[in-house]
DNA sequence: AAATAAACGAGACGGTACGTCTGGTCTTGAA
DNA sequence: TTCAAGACCAGACGTACCGTCTCGTTTATTT
């Protein structure tokens, strides 16, 4: 096995590859991407992708972080004071994402792979996912500070619970995606996770 | 196009197709399953699946079916009257699944092709998944009756709160799935369920 | 290793792929012909060809034994009683087709298989040919018993004596192939071949 | 176009380029000769080897040029006045080195290329094989001289009478090449050579 | 019981893409 | 500036499967 010296690795073989990859996963779907398409639409020999990523699913992988590092740490979640509405400005956007063709099909790309091979998994969940996760726990936290969270609660299920049905759904198609969607998930979720006592009716 | 007359079907060949594909694909995993090895393993001509199943993944579908359908009806909620422990035991059993290596594989299998094929996603979600959120939905109808679930909640979202967290964590594997995890989730899930008035702290 | 059912096999495929060998050697040389290349103009897929060929290589030995053997039993040598004319149109042939632009270069194609693979060899020395010096053979065999050849010659070497300088011009390209130049050959080897005695210049 | 420089070329490169060439050919046979593995057996980079020569088959044919030239005119036939004896040596000495398997294993290589590319053909018939054929001449034209050879003979024919025979049998490898092979056509190609005039049997 | 027609096992077919290998060109750093 | 090292584009290699298409051979009605 003969590894590479990346430092004369060529930029421009790599942006053509990530960017030739995004573009016709979103044409043709996961499925059908093919090395062989993305070496032909960058205008390189496939061996430079096999040197460089063992995998259609890594370079798609990467693909996907050089865009999302373009945006360079946008992904900071505002803190207004307000949590429900900071809250559902975020899950409104994502489910804009997840609506938007070209975002849903590359992100069910992910999720194939993500499911498929635990190495790309640990690399999206780390690198894709986490950051978000990590700022909402953040934005939780000061919902604690505030009064607006409950102290106990464990802050990675918390997470989850405002995420998850929104992935649940999009996953699965079980039922449209909307704005009401999430704002009703948005409703639960801070009942859920807030600090008050419960009346229970008797 | 020739339309194969069922009655003549060979119920050997079905049932020797079915329980290879679920053995392969148990052991090379779903993106190494194969038409021509489950043909083999099944001792089967290629044209008898494919006069029968447009795809690997139809053949899974209906393995999968099968094997729930063995199992007979077993998709029913306790109602013990108490929703806590009832859906408590459900979770717990959710997680048991996921854990097991078998179930595990040939669920991420579904879910990539649910992911994947539009058709056969709208057979797993109906007939997979569909049977199960529809008597949760029932039991939780029973918890509304007892003054357990507040009534105006949407019971398509409930489920979702109940499930999704978990069904979330075992797709990205971001946390270990523990029973004290689904209790996590339980409970909070309850109080956001919950009919209660909430006394906002002043 | 499986072996393929020869009864199965597309009469109609094999010929496809053998005139596409022959077409596509004589355009671009032996060096550049490739399976794909042969499997593209006989539209076939290439494994039509590995399935029944080791190598480009043994694809022509079959294309040439085709030709060869379509001919049918075409390599009979005239016998006039005058062995002079017999052969000297034969030699006269032999230079004919190397000088033939088609001929020439599938015979160097099948002269540089037999240069680097000994199974190959074995397969035209012998079908290819192997006939020609079994005939040759049996002219100077009817020339012994006629008196024109010697009794004790060994007539594998008479052959050589006939065909081999006209092959070594041919192959090393020293000097042009005239049936001025066949005719000299026969000369000096019916006299090499002569049963005369020798009146040595005293 | 860049023509480089040939007066800053590395003599020390050149000949670990021709060493290696050689060695190679003789270790794994012309057919799976690669230019990479002769630079990285040289310790050279490929371009060293693209910069000084259109092909593998002309580094192939400068290495043999190099072997000879070194041997430094040793291409001198012997003139004893028995130009039988003197010609049995040669053509024995021929067999000999036909039947080394290094020196075979080279022939054929050279024997390939002279088959595939015009340009290295020229120059192997000119440097390799045209000297021996001249010398060959010119002991013939002393055997004239001697009264042991026709005087109107064409020598270009009269050498292939003797050299072909045994070039074609190890080219095709019809037959064993041994010193009696050699002897025998020797004594065929004297007789065809011979001034003498035949007293036809009647 | 014989005839007939469909489904069956087997596997060859035209294809696509795989991941590897080599050819010949271009680039980078060290000497 | 030349060289070794080796990345690059290009494209053929031989393999694995795809989904379609015959082949005989069961198997199960129809006659």
């Amino acid at each position: 096995m003969k590894t590479p010296n990346p430092s004369r690795r060529s930029e421009q073989s790599r942006r053509a590859i990530l960017n030739a990859a995004l573009d016709l996963v979103a044409e043709v779907g996961y499925a059908k991407l093919t090395v062989e398409a993305i070496a032909a639409r960058a205008g390189v020999g496939k061996q430079t992708i096999y040197r460089w990523w063992p995998s259609k699913g890594a370079v798609l992988v990467d693909a996907v972080l050089a865009l999302s590092e373009d945006e360079e740490g946008a992904i900071a979640l505002p803190d207004t004071g307000d949590i429900r509405a900071d809250l559902r400005g975020v899950l409104r956007a994502i489910v804009d994402e997840y609506n938007d063709p070209k975002i849903d099909t590359i992100t069910r790309a992910l999720a194939v792979e993500s499911l498929t091979d635990p190495t790309l998994n640990t690399q999206i969940t780390g690198r894709v996912l986490g950051p978000l996760l990590e700022v909402t726990k953040d934005r939780l936290r000061a919902g604690q500070r505030a009064g607006q969270v409950a102290e106990g609660v464990d802050l990675g299920v918390a997470v989850e619970l405002l995420y998850a049905p929104i992935y649940h759904r999009w996953v699965l198609r079980t039922n449209p995606l909307t704005h009401e969607y999430a704002d009703t998930v948005l409703e639960l979720a801070l009942k859920a996770l807030s600090p008050a006592t419960i009346n229970t009716v008797e």
